[in-house]
DNA sequence: AATTCACATGAACAGACGTTCATCTAAAGA
DNA sequence: TCTTTAGATGAACGTCTGTTCATGTGAATT
């Protein structure tokens, strides 16, 4: 009988789980693989999550508190706006390049949709720290006048555009430079 | 026995697996659904298509193409770089928004990953034609300088971005026209 | 030593799905 | 009329997967 204590046995199969869904994706992932993996019966999954499901919502929910975390504390001080968003727009696309293979795992038979409450939840938290930094730069005059919702609904889409970039075409991803200047400066060659 | 022309047999089930796929995603589809709905035989979908995986490829192609017709209709005569560019996001966006049930189909275990061959094809022939817009603009003086490959990238990215929004935050979608403005004019104040 | 606790096992169950193929049948041709 | 062609059928097959649950076992306690 293969004995360890509870929190190692739940641990081994949330590590193994993340590891496995990366690769195989949520219906290419089979509980036995995680059980294998994880050195652990296929019945003993069952000990510590109720299905398939709700591993994977636990997995979904745990990436994206550690992102939240960590958007967060970048707008804990908000000194300079401008500084705050390149942050912000940098933090995310990292963040999406390190968890390359969980994003992969982020689509199922509803494309992205799986855990969608969760996400939601997750957009309108984030929605609302860069509408603050966005709305907080207009009024310092640092950025142009402009709907705060919109441009929010902007910035939040090109990280999405990343995000699936990622996913289908891994070898042209842009560049994170590249991308704020573009966002700053815009396209449009006004020195002429 | 439900006698038609193999034509139209074939034409039946491609409009029924256009129309579940969209609706359940390609797992959620059932090839008993899609023969239902094509009122022929489960059977019978094998006479036309090898199996389930050749049907779904067969849709994307055909709607990838129909968008390559469509955008390579727009920089067909290019006078106005910068008026191809903007037409190029909309037409996206909009064919986005008119699609999106399909966008959902998308997806798979891998994400957005089925059918990569035929969309990296698809996405190097985008690019190209972008890439080619941006360097008569900056040629002419009307973008600023830059890596025009790399402007192409971050404009790809923008477009996928809202094609993710749409299937993950469909009531925060951007405005095509505040995104090109954002593109365009960028969101720093430089009148300050 | 017997009992309890804590953790684990994996065969079996129930259900589902893509695909096959023996069979059917209407229409056209000989 | 008989034969051939063209299109269709759907039960059965084979395989797979998530989940259950009767059973097992080592360690600690009584």
């Amino acid at each position: 009988m293969n004995r360890r204590s509870s929190k190692e046995s739940r641990q081994s199969i949330i590590d193994s789980a993340l590891k496995i869904f990366s690769l195989h994706g949520y219906a290419g992932a089979t509980m036995r693989m995680i059980a294998e993996d994880a050195g652990i019966s296929v019945g003993g999954i069952y000990l510590y999550f109720k299905n398939k499901d709700e591993l994977c919502l636990f997995l979904i929910k745990e990436k994206l508190d550690e992102f939240s975390k960590e958007a967060e504390d970048l707008f804990k001080n908000i000194d300079n706006p401008l500084d705050a968003i390149l942050n912000y727009i940098n933090t995310s696309i990292k963040y999406a390049k390190k968890n390359r293979e969980f994003i992969i795992t982020q689509s199922r038979e509803q494309g992205f949709t799986f855990g969608i409450e969760i996400k939601k939840e997750f957009f309108n938290r984030q929605k609302a720290l860069i509408m603050e930094i966005i709305q907080k730069g207009i009024d310092r005059g640092i950025f142009v006048k402009c709907n705060p919702e919109e441009a929010t609904k902007v910035i939040m889409g090109i990280i999405r555009g990343f995000i699936l970039s990622v996913v289908v075409d891994p070898d042209n991803l842009f560049d994170p430079d590249e991308c704020c200047r573009l966002i700053l400066y815009g396209l449009l060659n006004r020195d002429k």
